[in-house]
RNA sequence: GGAGGGGUACCCAAGUGGCCAACGGGAGCAGACUGUAAAUCUGCCGCUUUCAGCUUCGCAGGUUCGAAUCCUGCCCCCUCCA
């Protein structure tokens, strides 16, 4: 793995871009001008997911680092996520096997490496050096920590006040995802907001070992799709790093509005004056919100796939939407012909366009089903003969069938 | 160990013997409108062979013509006190 010189004379600005704050500026900026090797952490956990542009904010700011040549590690919690990080909503996780784990490690860094420079990415794993530890270490550490100061924790607070209770495992979490900073002996942590006080907790076990604490960059959460939620996949208001051209580009063009100058120095490479210069075109009128949009659309399908495929995603939105046309990519399903006559409303299901009968006939009844490109209202209507057929549900649903 | 509160559909959450397939909100789906897959408005939103039938309200029994609602046992969750 070679890695680059370290570049002492970075532009720390820049290097820091985007960060809603920065812990320990002064002391970071001492270590890299003296040329040092810095050691950036991202912690993430080892569950199967989609990566999004929530979480390439943070990708974005740890590649930069890369380009100065520091060493960042991607830190994979596969022991603390046997434990469950308190976010209050998760439920006792099912235990991951070896095997699953590293599955997903793996299906992470397919979707990663459309931001960071995978040669170089240290991958580590904190079951390293939390499975070794014994409950006596973690108890002599518990000794020189101040619950009070675990208890201050906003989120425990409101959880207590709402009557809802926590666990002594949640209760504990911010130790040991410390922990890790110290034993990666990490100079700086990326990561958003939702990490800071897990971070701060990582300063402070750091400087009970003698070590120099690490600085924290806190990225800011990236808003949704829907405009209020954070990015998040259980939300399903993501737009993921690996998905489809088209799919990013729609998803990109259903955000509201008032959300495009955040996607745009968050989401994009495009540095800010550009960010500013164009949302001043849109405020002044010389250019349209949505022409906006739409080059905000082909600025992050370009950077996750090419140029191209940013050209053909637009005027597939474009066909579809604007002119309602039929796209080009529409999934075809072969249906045996011995089993004629087909019923509709089964097609639709077993095609996958619905999950059940009922669904099916609502749809129909709505006028929501065009076969062929005419509506058809008829819930009843058999396929009597073999042949090809367009079904359109609603109005970017489309599957084409073939009986035969 | 004691006292109290609670478990309802994908999520939140009403309902405390029939008018309950179950209020309301969110999510989702469809229609209208739109530069947009935004916003707004309208409709739908358990399953099925839909003028009807079937299965649902933590689990298992029971009372009743009839239960999400009452009784018994069990499981789980939360708060406070010890």
């Amino acid at each position: 793995m070679s890695q680059r010189p370290v570049n002492r004379d970075v532009n720390l600005d820049d290097l820091f871009a985007g960060a809603t704050e920065i812990i320990g500026r002064e002391a970071l900026e001492k270590k890299i001008r003296a040329g040092e090797r810095l050691v950036v952490k991202h912690g993430v956990d080892p569950t199967a997911r989609d990566l999004h542009l929530g979480y390439a904010v943070n990708y974005q700011a740890m590649r930069r680092f890369q380009d100065a040549g520091h060493t960042v590690v991607l830190l994979i919690g596969d022991y603390t996520c046997r434990i469950g990080d308190p976010t209050g909503k998760d439920k006792t996780r099912p235990e991951l096997t070896r095997e699953q784990i590293e599955a997903n490690i793996e299906s992470m860094l397919t979707q990663v490496d459309r931001v960071l420079d995978v040669e170089t990415l240290v991958i580590r794993r904190n079951s390293e050096w939390l499975d070794p530890m014994h409950l006596a270490d973690f108890l002599r550490l518990g000794t020189r920590l101040s619950a009070a100061r675990l208890w201050e924790r906003d989120m425990f607070q409101r959880r207590l006040a709402a009557g809802e209770g926590v666990m002594v495992h949640e209760f504990l979490y911010p130790v040991l995802q410390g922990y890790d900073s110290y034993a990666l002996q990490s100079d700086i942590t990326i990561n958003g907001s939702d990490q800071k006080f897990n971070e701060l907790m990582g300063r402070q076990i750091q400087q009970l070992f003698g070590q120099d604490p690490q600085a924290l960059m806190i990225m800011p959460m990236l808003p949704g799709t829907d405009g209020v939620e954070k990015m998040s996949q259980s939300l399903g208001n993501y737009i993921g790093l690996a998905e489809p051209p088209e799919e990013q580009y729609g998803k990109v063009m259903s955000i509201p509005d008032d959300l495009m100058p955040l996607f745009y120095s968050l989401a994009t490479r495009l540095p800010q004056s550009d960010c500013d210069d164009i949302m001043a075109a849109v405020a002044e009128g010389r250019t349209g919100p949505m022409d906006a949009k739409m080059r905000l659309g082909r600025a992050i399908v370009e950077q996750y796939h090419s140029a191209d495929a940013a050209q053909a995603a637009e005027q597939h939105f474009i066909n579809v939407h604007r002119k309602k046309a039929v796209p080009d990519d529409v999934p075809e399903v072969e249906l045996p012909a011995g089993e004629l006559p087909l019923g509709l409303l089964s097609v639709l299901t077993t095609v996958g366009l619905t999950k059940s009968n009922g669904e099916g006939r609502r749809v129909v009844k709505q006028g929501g089903l065009k076969l062929d490109g005419e509506p058809l209202r008829d819930d009843r209507f058999e396929f009597t003969a073999p042949g090809e057929h367009l079904i359109q549900k609603g109005k970017r649903h489309f599957v084409r069938i073939r009986i035969g």
